[in-house]
DNA sequence: AAAATGTCCGTAAACGTTTACCACGCCGCT
DNA sequence: AGCGGCGTGGTAAACGTTTACGGACATTTT
């Protein structure tokens, strides 16, 4: 079923049908009414590729993100497809899982479904495949990363904001050990957060002590990681910062683990806000980083750059802010300026 | 730049680019090296709408969640995603949101899209709406609900075993006084996990009191409030099953706010096996339905309907099982057979 | 009253593939 | 030598839309 059977039944040509259905010029009211009718009586749907192929717009957007399954990005999907099909657009999605072979394959995919534009959002796992994205033209919007070019937009986000309200916080308490867990550090945000750590602690003249920086991946499993290997430490950190909330849940488990009260013998901050934040126990202080706000910003970009014409030479630029959440998990340094005591486990 | 640019460039017609880039019939190794060649150096890309207009195939499957929000089901999608690129299908995904409205518009997307099957993991959302589905013939997947009909397969779960053994792990702990918060009622499974609870606490001959089977909604809140509700009653449960792990979650995250110790004054199962299950504080015992499984399953389901040119004239069952975790939010009733103590906040 | 303008609508080409059909050349058989 | 069969490659139709173009008619202008 097709519009031509529309356009028999209603007694009237294909682009008739086509033009009442797409409201792209006037019709006689009765021609249109017909046309409404045979719609409804034929149960029509018009083909979206066939459109596509026409009209050489896809009505796609392709959306790439680093790993579906830390909750940070559902959030931003399921923004990201509400605003989407609000402007009658659909998503092509796929997770990298910080495999370079499962990006290659998403830019394969991406221009073999030719999406009217890619948003990438993994933080920084760009790469000479793009230039395949590049070399079509195609609106990108990219997050931290991306290069200065026509076509091309950026959300910039200001980490060090809320970073250095964080530090200023614990800092306030009279925490003076005070620790890191980073991300992936090939991960362009996850240096950038890591920077703006230090960077912090320096500016309040605080020492930042390279044992107290430890590896993690943005997962639960390094979080847990990250405590063990610190605390095989002589001396350990009061407080640690974390490079996103799934390393803290990690953290905070260890910790349970350990036998370790958070926040009474260690302060946890994490990074991102996610909405397990205000879930997990103790309810983790965090910095913010608006899911939501992230998810329109880069649809936004990319439906700008499509309707434009004639496209900057280098792109626009995007801010999104961080701020300061606090909530239970952190407190003063215990017994201060005495040894730490092993506290009892928690468990009884 | 498309298919005759390269039939230009190899000197060869479009149908033999065709056929070599297929492997649809064999074509001459000097010809096919050509066509490679034209390909790689042109940067070649098939265009997927032409291909799905003039096949008929658009190799979309369709994947309605109800909420990618709830973590359960990125790692359904992610699975997903990953069998069907193997496959060199790609996805549509939408979540519903439990709102009526997305579902009608998911289903037109579906069909304008042109999918080649839809995969309906919402768990009991399936209605009249559908009916446009089941009229185009479409292979379907549902899970729990699906009727009895040519291409609609059906996943389903067991929820009964493993319910069965959280009730008789409570009771050989010797808790008598267990409650259940459901999920929203009118999704099929649900109700059918209150149901299952229901049956195993008379199996074992536990009373099941009704004051004890509060509403839940499958989400953090609704595990929240419906702890508030249950600490207003004069006598509370020892032991409280949920039916999904964000409820259980948000349950543990307002005992918390109460001063509640789980395990120690109230233990708490979940239900699904979320990876933050095993994350929260404590860990917390669940009934687990593998994520991964149920994806598999499901994008075998479409997969083999889709391939299958005489359907079966009521569709295909599939089986999922479901069993206990043991972790660490659950222990034996507070002060056996003695009226309840509040305890003491736990934060001091 | 004729010309000019405007409003609708229909015809047909175009989008980028796949594939049915046919032509060609080669091989082996009688 | 002639013929059938087979393996291979090209021609062109088809998929379901949108839209440029032109025609028919109505309305306004001269």
């Amino acid at each position: 079923m097709d519009i031509r059977d529309v356009a028999k039944r209603a007694k009237v040509s294909t682009a008739t049908v086509s033009r009442t259905i797409n409201q792209v010029a006037t019709v006689d009211t009765q021609l249109a009414k017909r046309v409404w009718k045979a719609v409804a009586e034929l149960g029509y749907y018009p083909n979206r590729q066939a459109r596509a192929l026409v009209s050489g717009k896809s009505r796609v957007f392709g959306l790439i993100v680093s790993e579906i399954t830390n909750p940070f990005f559902p959030e931003i999907v399921q923004t990201f497809e509400t605003v989407a099909v609000e402007h009658n657009y659909e998503i092509l999605l796929t997770s990298t899982i910080h495999d370079p072979k499962r990006m290659e394959l998403a830019v394969r995919r991406m221009i073999e479904g030719r999406v009217d534009g890619v948003a990438i959002l993994t933080f920084g796992m760009e790469d000479e495949l793009l230039a395949h994205l590049r070399f079509r033209n195609l609106p990108l919007v990219f997050i931290d990363v991306g290069p200065k070019a026509p076509r091309v937009s950026n959300i910039r986000v200001d980490y060090a904001h809320g970073i250095r309200q964080a530090v200023q916080h614990l800092a306030a308490m009279k925490h003076e050990r005070i620790g890191f867990v980073t991300g992936p550090l090939r991960l362009r945000s996850a240096a950038v957060r890591r920077d703006a750590f230090e960077e912090s602690m320096r500016e309040i003249g605080l020492p930042v002590k390279p044992e107290f920086i430890v590896a993690g991946d943005h997962r639960l499993e390094g979080g847990k990681r990250a405590l063990q290997d610190l605390y095989k430490l002589r001396e350990q950190p009061t407080a640690l910062l974390c490079s996103n909330d799934m390393t803290a849940i990690g953290v905070m488990r260890q910790a349970f683990d350990l036998g370790i009260a958070i926040p009474r013998d260690l302060s946890v901050v994490g990074f991102d806000d996610i909405r397990m934040a205000d879930f997990v126990i103790p309810p983790l202080t965090t910095v913010q980083m608006s899911q939501t706000e992230l998810a329109k910003l880069a649809f936004d970009a990319l439906l700008r750059e499509v309707k434009r014409d004639d496209p900057t030479p280098d792109g626009t630029e995007y801010l999104l802010t961080t701020q300061l959440i606090l909530r239970s998990s952190t407190t003063f340094p215990p017994d201060l300026g005495h040894a730490r005591q092993p506290s009892a486990s928690k468990r009884d």
